[in-house]
DNA sequence: CTGAAAGCGCTTACAG
DNA sequence: CTGAAAGCGCTTACAG
């Protein structure tokens, strides 16, 4: 059957905390002990079991990290990055989806949270604070990511956006552009109000048109991203700002189907999600905002590991920044800019 | 401090056992004592230890999944809809991210498979069977994803693409075409093999070109796509079997780049990625064959439960079916096929 | 330099 | 209908 710590103690002829300190090197042990040890084990063909291990620690190494959307190439990406950082200092991640869902979010906080993972990492749904805020044990390892609460009580390692979309906002108004179109993800996030207020304060900034009909509010689902792309096109938009990685695929596609020509019938500023071939093969033809996904990744796998190995050292919250691409110019205009 | 089951018990004035039966329902309670326990799981917020419990009962309900890169679209819907699958059983879902890589590969199936999951679902870079068959312990469950072995010890679940490839080919030699390229993954790749081999046997049935330079082979590292694509293109092909989901949106990103016209210029099939947009915007300028990505999650979940929950039952080989979809035809050769 | 033994928080025969 | 108690496989003070 299983092979346990004591049989190789007794193969060995030695104690079962012996076998153990060999094995985690946690406290002296002659030379020749543990070459008996070792090779017992190796006899015995022995590997410490993981689960027993955690539970007598109260160490699981393991993160959860609660996606909203994982065949979301942003989210994909992140999940990559911190399996990475996390495999590297010998972490395992379990993953949750929720598909923008907060009934689901709800449910599996509660899973992860009991004594599943030594920390939780969430790119929360959730609209309110005090909901969320309920379904986490007093003093758990919590850090958010991407997405943020107006109540900063949590770690969180976020991405600004303000300042990309608000320059190229000013940008497409120096160029003559006069109605601005917005697309952006669900309202709820604070993605995308941070997202919202940049355009909105730039649209008033530079005198264009400021009316409702010229944001649009995507959700991720049937064909949402071309409803919005027709309402705005619809309201005359000579310059189109999609504040969504995931839209922007579609929306491009879309705008070709439709024989509208990019940076010429309209222009266009598009999140892009890192890595994306369209990087390359439309860096002439239109604005581009990248978010640091790797960074992103890294940065909440120290947080969450921080959490855990040092629960007192402070809450801190991370934010980075979003680079902005301006496309190759015509020489034109060159001057313009900077 | 924590509380335990014992402390419930203390408070309700029953012994452990009555408290783990009433949770558990797993023997009868009386009304009068269910309700004292439930009322002291209230007042204490009692929840029970999920890692005292795998450690006491040896399941963790736990899958690990071992993915070659979660940031491809196939990959990671297929993590999705594993994710829910699993999720709705009750169990969680951990993934290891090898990067193709074969190293990665051992050192995570050695930590999974050390009782951290109850089974492994194994999207395999290796080429050798027996690398990877001794990575695993004895009667471990094991199923393999997507990529198989020609050995046949483990449950599998795999797409088929010889019949969708055949076919194609055999399309555009029927509409003309007479030099046909192929762009697959990686060489050593079961899936890879089949797929080529679909394209050699109908090459060769249908009388077309059959040149070694017609067949490139990319690796999803730098720009690879863009090298074999240039490769084929100094062939003077005039038409494109794109084996590979990866890389159909670069493939189709750079033709337009360089003004070749897609159903015009050069004949295009290519896999394409569940969900992509692709799928609508392109339909009629070219053939493409859609792997089945939600049923072999499903499948390989199902598997991979029953291999878990059954473990003397057959080992199966399960074998999933892509779809070919040629493009919306001309009227002018709408006989021709069927 | 090493061992005997407690104990982590559950589940589960066994007994009544 | 319920309880007393063993035991899952480790780690870790404590002791010598």
């Amino acid at each position: 059957m299983k092979v346990t710590i004591s049989d190789v103690a007794k193969l060995a002829g030695v104690s079962t905390a012996t076998v153990s300190h060999t094995i985690n090197h946690t406290r002296y042990v002659s030379e020749e002990t543990r070459d008996r040890v070792m090779h017992a084990i190796a006899e015995l063909g022995y590997t410490p079991d993981a689960s027993a291990r955690s539970f007598r620690t109260g160490k699981k190494r393991t993160i959860g990290f609660i996606v909203p959307d994982i065949s979301n190439k942003f989210f994909a990406t992140l999940v990559e990055t911190l399996e990475e950082y996390l495999a590297q200092r010998d972490y395992h991640l379990v993953i949750a989806n929720t598909k923008e869902n907060m009934d689901r979010e709800e449910t599996n906080i509660r899973l992860l949270s009991a004594g599943l993972v030594d920390g939780l990492l969430v790119a929360s749904t959730m609209e309110e604070f005090d909901r969320f805020d309920q379904l986490i044990p007093a003093a758990f390892p919590v850090v958010l990511v991407d997405r943020v609460f107006p109540v900063k009580k949590y770690g969180s390692v976020s991405v600004s956006n303000f300042q990309p979309i608000y320059r190229s906002v000013c940008r497409l108004a120096g160029k003559g552009d006069r109605r601005v179109g917005f697309i952006g993800g669900p309202e709820r996030l604070s993605t995308t109000q941070e997202r919202l207020s940049a355009y909105r304060q730039a649209v008033a900034d530079c005198g264009l048109a400021d009316e409702e009909l010229l944001v649009q509010y995507g959700d991720f689902k049937d064909n949402s991203t071309l409803r919005c792309l027709d309402a705005l096109l619809q309201q005359q938009c000579d310059g189109l700002i999609v504040a969504n990685g995931l839209m922007a695929t579609e929306i491009i596609m879309y705008l070709q189907q439709k024989g509208i020509q990019i940076g010429n019938g309209i222009d266009l500023v598009s999140f892009i999600d890192y890595n994306s071939s369209f990087n390359e093969v439309y860096a002439n033809a239109m604005d581009s905002i990248v978010q640091p996904v790797d960074e992103l990744g890294r940065a909440a796998g120290e947080q969450i590991l921080r959490r855990i190995e040092e629960p007192e050292s402070p809450v801190v919250e991370q934010v980075l920044s979003s680079t902005y691409h301006p496309h190759t110019m015509p020489i034109s205009w060159n001057h313009s800019d900077r």
